[in-house]
DNA sequence: ATATTACTTCGACATTTCACGAAGATCCGC
DNA sequence: GCGGATCTTCGTGAAATGTCGAAGTAATAT
């Protein structure tokens, strides 16, 4: 249950990077910490050596995103190939110990997903509330352990960067207490989803708690992994 | 003791469009994220709409890294002026709770940065180690807090993302305490700076301390927000 | 002392970006 | 259904990127 760490890492490097004065500097910062001499980097790339000295030495001022999402790419995909040692050693600061038991994956899609396509992927069937909706990203929580573990501080990271998103909750019983805890939280998701169970074992109270706040809820009975499997795959 | 949010959510958006397929599209979520309309946008940045609309149409697919930087802190600025309703909004995000009584500040460097200057700028004179070294960032701690509320997994973040850093350690007594905890950790900065003490104050220990981990100890009598508005400051 | 490895510099050229402004497409509110 | 605000499309030219390969520096190993 990991490998959102190299997703997360990748956004850290590429937006140091885009963000610096000199993007060349940073994209050499980031190749020396990985260990990766600049004629391996190119052979991967597919590139001249001089290439990679070119944006690195600053010639080019501003490279597209393209090459730089390209150049992180291959950098983490170089430590991969070595046993991901450097993403091992950065997926420390990225995730606390906690997330690992509670939250089983998160994500942020940078264009909206029609929420029927979504439901789709993860074999949801609707509940109740409007599927002509779009989402920016999803949450999958283990919800016992959220119960357990997180703080009100902490429950905050489920909602990740928009709360226009999918609330997957994973291991439902009746599905009364997640939307409990959701009636009570200042930030609503677009759409909660009931993992775990089918519409007829649906607790009765559940429409009217998500009315209140117009949330969509879906339920489903595919795998948890199935569904992380799914939703990492699709590509929209 | 804030405004580095400023700084993670500018990198978290610039991340997210420079490894988008289309950066076009996720420049565009941005902007509706944060309500501003395409010609707001267009006359902060003294261009014309329709520049706005061509990027986030795609028909430019790679744009420059500066111009993603440019966008992403218009967007930023745009919102302060407005009362920063929506980078408070994504602050919560960024930062749990403790780290504002125990990490004052923390930053990483594009590019390394030569400790001599480094100690200028706050003011430290150096106890012992090399002074020939660069670092990759900072990071403030206040001393005591740290010890009352960091659990050993949160302590990591106090690296940041990388250990090429100085540690700046506040309100010290004698400095013992932090110089053992880092005998501790696995992960070692290149230099400690003990805040609050002049080098005739400074435990007797502690170069013994420093000499196993070869660590460069600094220390300084200069105040914490001085220290902070002079390292914000500075532009190397 | 000569190979080898790691990196830099630079001229050249095709391809893109960048920015403009005019013209068109939508979706309001009235 | 008109005016207005918001956004899209597109032709165009100057500037910059993206890539190469040849030639050069520098440090390390044999």
């Amino acid at each position: 249950m990991k490998s959102g760490v190299r997703h997360q890492l990748a956004e850290k490097m590429a937006g140091e990077i885009t963000l610096s004065d000199s993007p060349g500097q940073a994209l050499k910062k980031w190749r020396l910490s990985f260990d990766i001499p600049q004629g391996l980097l190119a052979e991967r790339l597919e590139v001249s050596p001089s290439v990679i000295s070119d944006y690195e030495s600053g010639r080019r001022k501003s490279p597209g995103t393209a090459i730089v999402g390209k150049i992180v790419d291959t950098i983490l995909a170089i430590d991969e190939d070595r046993g991901s040692r450097f993403i091992k050693k950065f997926a420390r600061i990225l995730y606390s110990e906690f997330d690992e038991d509670v939250i089983y994956d998160i994500h942020e899609y940078a264009s909206p997903v029609d929420l029927l396509k979504f439901a789709e992927a993860i074999g949801a069937v609707s509940l109740c509330g409007p599927m002509d909706q779009t989402i920016y990203g999803y949450t999958v929580i283990n919800s016992l352990n959220a119960i357990l573990q997180l703080s009100s501080s902490e429950f905050n990271r489920i909602y990740g960067w928009s709360t226009e998103r999918a609330l997957i909750f994973t291991d439902i019983s009746t599905g009364k207490s997640p939307m409990v805890a959701i009636r009570v939280t200042p930030f609503k998701p677009r759409c909660v989803v009931l993992q775990g169970i089918g519409p007829a074992e649906v607790h009765p109270l559940i429409p009217g708690l998500a009315e209140r706040d117009r949330i969509t809820v879906l339920c489903t009975q595919m795998g948890v992994e199935t569904i992380i499997t799914s939703l990492r795959g699709e590509s929209w």
